[in-house]
This record gives C-alpha cells, sequence and structure tokens, in this order.
DNA sequence: TTTACTGCAAACCGTTTGCAGTTCC
DNA sequence: GGAACTGCAAACGGTTTGCAGTAAA
C-alpha cells in the first residue's frame, strides 16, 4: 500500500459520482501532485479486478469508475451524459426464457435508463 | 444517393450482426475497393442520424452498428464479445416509480445481459 | 458554377505499454 | 540485492476533422 494507492482509494471512497480516470487525476492531484496518470489506472485497475470498485462505458466512450461496487443500474442523461445510480426495488425482473436465452448462460444484467436528467429538460 | 452509399446500405441490409466501421469497410471494399474509411463514417453516421440504422459501443469501446432499428436488447458474450440480438416477449418491463426517477424522465431503456454464448461456456 | 460528396492524412481522445529510475524490505 | 511500484513518453485503436480534388446538377 503506497502513498499513490492510499489517495487514489480515497477520492473513490464515499462518492456516488462515476469519475473518469482524468477526473480522479485531477482530485489525486490535489493531495498528492506528482501522482500520474499512469499511476491512476494501474491502480484503477487493480480495485476492478479486486472487485472493489465497478467500471462501465460512458456516453462518449470513456471508461467510468463506480465506487459504489453493489448491484445497481444506471439513469443516463443523453443531453449532459451525467450518470445516476438507481436501485428498482423490484430488482428490475428482466428475465429470458430458455427459448430466447438459446443456450447463453447469463451471468448478470445490466440496464440503462436513457432520458433527460431533471436540469436538462 | 452514390455509389458509395448505396454500397454501405447493401452492406447493412439484412443482416443481423452487429458490425464495426472496420467491419463495413472490409465488406464495402469487396463491391467498391476505392471506398475509404472516412465515407463509411460519414455514411454510418448520417444512416444513424436518420434512424435507419442503431449503434451502441461493443465491449471495447468500439461504436457497434446495428442495421436493426428496432427495438431491441443484446446478449452479449464477456468472453468472446460476441453480441446477439434478443427481443423478450415480455418486452422486458423494468419500471422505475416516480420516486426511482427523481425527476429524471426516461426515454427508452437498453438491457445488456452479460455471460457466456454457447461457444465459450 | 455552385453544391455535395469523396479520400487522404493528420489530429484527436482515452487507454495501455515499455522502460528506466525509485523505494522499501 | 530483489521485488514491487512509479512516472514519463511513446504507442495504440477507434473516431473525427480539414482540406483539396472530383462528380453531379
Amino acid at each position: 500500500m503506497t502513498a499513490q494507492r492510499r489517495v487514489v482509494a480515497e477520492v473513490l471512497d464515499g462518492e456516488h459520482v462515476h469519475l473518469s480516470a482524468d477526473e480522479v487525476l485531477d482530485r489525486a492531484q490535489r493531495r498528492l501532485p506528482e501522482i500520474s496518470l499512469a499511476t491512476i489506472y494501474n491502480t484503477l485497475n487493480e480495485l476492478v479486478a479486486m472487485g472493489e470498485i465497478g467500471v462501465f462505458r460512458g456516453l462518449e466512450g470513456g471508461l467510468r469508475y463506480d465506487p459504489n461496487a453493489d448491484r445497481h443500474h444506471h439513469l443516463l442523461c443523453d443531453t449532459c451524459a451525467a450518470i445516476f445510480d438507481v436501485t428498482p426495488k423490484e430488482s428490475a425482473g428482466v428475465e429470458l426464457d430458455e427459448l430466447e436465452r438459446r443456450g447463453f448462460r447469463v451471468d448478470r444484467t445490466e440496464v440503462v435508463f436513457h432520458g433527460r436528467c431533471p436540469r436538462c429538460q
């Protein structure tokens, strides 16, 4: 556990947001100015591999790191690209029957709700 | 309507697959060898803007062009990145209640089933 | 002659990689 | 000394853009 890794972990901890690697770099550099983008990526990839955080692709194609590793879904604003968490209580019961699956084994289901956030409407 | 556009439209027409721009280029060049990648992108972007085809991001982050513009969902193999269409008959009834929406206006819901395709299991 | 479209090459953005230098045991 | 980690810079893959040349009306 190095200073760099601690800082990256701290940046993500407790955030409800979905930061890009650049944003993580920004915040990390406020605490440790000499930290580099490569280290940010190294560390983020390790955290993802350990299951500590999640990743997914934002609208623009870049990766977003999600401190909330628990299963949840996303609301995505098609106008400003903002991302909100959502955890449907009915637990998003999308199920495929055997016919629809055609031999595919489904491990997890990801739901993205596209639309407009309150500010962009 | 130029020869190039006709060829791009022909390449996509009737396919059930989800082609990358490069794959569209490959197939288009078999019919029109001098066609360029830039033209492929120009034409694909126009077709998307017209609603003739769909786009989404594949696992690797690149864009996939989907000749099937009708609403449907995807099965995504996390091993070989293959993509299959699926149209749940129960129409994938994931709905958020007003509380969960928090002022967000939902226009469309995208569901991705992650897992293993028959060949990769 | 104007307009739209093409193809090339360069730019671009986010991510990954190679490698030399550093730190810590 | 050896293992692990850092930071730089270069490479990379996919997409977009600027621009000069071409074709069509």
